[in-house]
DNA sequence: AGCAAGATCGGT
DNA sequence: CCGATCTTGCTG
């Protein structure tokens, strides 16, 4: 049982969209096979008051995709040498995207898109399987089953817990915005 | 046109 | 901690 995220699910705040995206799967296409990751450590870039934000600079050439639709994917160039992966989240008056951190395998945003061969094709394109990114629920939970009459339906669930942070590398934003416990993670699955 | 900075990473 | 490496956006 698994189930495609459609734009419904990005329609919300960063804050709110980017913790719900532990658990799920991060789904390539690559030449020809599936590869399906799942997600333990993501980002919320909320706002263009968020200083660590590229929204916060005003719309600019680069950071258009932000200010556009919820679930299109906003890959940029970093460090002259690494893609960041994002996917764009709220409505069009509150840009905002979740930058995608980590997976089980491995945790890095840099290494994630190397690994992917996730690039600047990507960028404002829709996540669905026609682009040959996206991500899918496969039923895992967070937390422990609730009880066992309850835990009815196919659902796996990870006896970990979502934790949060200081987002990474922010520290230019100032103290309110670096401060800012935006960064999601699974126990253990942190990146620092 | 020039320049400084950057949502990183791997090696000292 | 430091260098690699290059696009972006700002300044002039």
């Amino acid at each position: 049982m698994q189930s495609f995220l459609t734009t419904k699910f990005f329609e919300r705040s960063a804050t709110k969209v980017a913790p719900d995206l532990l658990g799920k799967f991060l789904v390539r296409r690559l030449r020809g096979k599936k590869i399906a990751l799942m997600i333990t450590e993501v980002e919320a870039y909320h706002g263009f008051k968020d200083r660590a934000s590229h929204a916060s600079k005003g719309l600019t050439q680069r950071n258009k995709i932000m200010f556009g639709e919820a679930g299109n994917w906003y890959v940029y160039f970093i460090y002259g040498m690494y893609w960041m992966l994002n996917i764009v989240t709220g409505d069009k008056s509150m840009p905002s995207a979740v930058l995608i951190r980590g997976v089980k395998e491995f945790n890095g945003p840099g290494k994630l898109t190397k690994t992917l061969r996730i690039n600047k094709y990507f960028n404002g394109k829709t996540a669905n399987k026609k682009t040959g990114l996206w991500i899918e629920d496969r039923g895992v939970k967070i937390g422990n089953p609730p009880s066992r009459k309850a835990s009815e339906g196919n659902f796996r669930f990870l006896k970990t817990k979502i934790k949060k942070g200081p987002r990474i590398g922010v520290d230019y934003a100032g103290p309110v915005w670096s401060k800012k416990q935006w960064r999601f993670y699974l126990e253990g699955a942190s990146h620092t």
